[in-house]
DNA sequence: GCGCATGTTTGCAGTGAGTGCAGTTTTCCT
DNA sequence: AGGAAAACTGCACTCACTGCAAACATGCGC
């Protein structure tokens, strides 16, 4: 029933691959450079076939960046489980809180994922596209429980793309500090400043 | 000096190409879908070789967005124009709303683009990434009028998301309201929401 | 343990995106 | 008019990605 619990021989050896598969792609972009490293490459690095890359991601881009793919459904299920009488900006902010905690204990491929995010503005554009993913289903999530229409109302898809940038803000700050602060603060300040409008600074 | 002004035979219609590529692409990709066009059909349609088309664009996708490579440019000019006097959430709204009003004019592609954008997941990140752009240069515009830091303080990258949030949120609704609704008015409408912290909705 | 059903891996052959290069044509300027 | 500079084009090439069908591994009932 629940899905974290390991079903047998064939689903772990399948995570595994997944994850090697990510984690050759991953290295061999950080060390070469995107162009300077072919599918046949990171099958090669990850031991199987060529052919047998694309059975598990759709695109070389999707590889390097490697991100759960049930990571949607994920936040979805934390959202319905906060109480009612939240604000909607209180909800995703303590959602958004959980999984950066979540996130900051996978510390060995976070670094790595941003450099090379960092440096090729294709896999940018990837991992943005992830994020917007989600943030279709959260639009409607907001939607729902403020009464409001998803497609005509504001703040359903707005939220919904502030959001994603309170995370994307805060990654790109973590890495710029050289990963010490902690990933849950720095989210934490960017919801500070959504809640406060972004008043201006005192010079 | 200006950039605006014509300049000669030679720039006219590499415009001209450039702006004929785009609308061949952004119509048969509408008409057909993004994998039944290739670039072949898409340089036969506006009258150019195979080979050419990339002198043009660097990828097919790029093409179907077609986006003026000159925007970031022109956002940050406006931005310079603004007076120091305003807040920077009242310095990007002005400057949005007037970019909205430029957009809105543009009313035979903007349809067309959103449509293919909204039917192509692919397209959205390119369009997406295009923003992420501009966004970048404004993250270091913001951090130097607040006297703050791009890379370490919150608001200037934060600001600079939030900002290409708000455009984004706005396009989509406004394709979902069959384009009646004024642009401009809808990214107004969606900094009202930013400036006041995005309060609940009364039920 | 045995064998069958089902799911996974692999090789092969093909399409089409994108690039470097070298030769030709077009525009610009004097 | 004529030469310099820029744009256009064809050719040959690499590599991402897909469909198909054959080999292989695993799970399961007996």
């Amino acid at each position: 029933m629940l899905s974290g619990v390991t079903v047998g021989l064939r689903e772990r050896k399948k995570q595994a691959t997944r994850a090697a598969l990510h984690e050759s792609a991953l290295r061999l972009v950080a060390e070469r450079g995107l162009d300077r490293v072919s599918v046949d490459d990171i099958a090669a690095d990850a031991e199987v076939s060529p052919r047998t890359f694309f059975n598990y991601f759709p695109s070389k881009d999707d590889a390097v960046i490697g991100l759960d793919p049930e990571h949607p459904l994920r936040l979805a299920e934390a959202l319905s489980a906060r109480p009612a009488t939240e604000t909607p900006v209180q909800a995703l902010r303590a959602a958004q809180v959980a999984e950066a905690a979540r996130m900051a204990a996978e510390s060995q491929l976070w670094p790595l994922r941003l450099q090379v995010v960092d440096a090729h503005p294709a896999l940018a554009a990837r991992l943005t596209a992830s994020f917007a993913q989600s943030e279709q289903l959260l639009a409607e999530w907001l939607a729902d429980r403020t009464g409001t229409r998803a497609e005509l109302d504001v703040q359903p898809s707005l939220l919904a793309a502030v959001q994603g940038s309170v995370m994307r803000s805060a990654l790109h700050r973590w890495r710029a500090g050289g990963y010490t602060a902690s990933l849950p603060a720095l989210v934490a300040e960017g919801w500070d400043q959504v809640e406060a409008g972004f008043p201006a600074p005192r010079r």
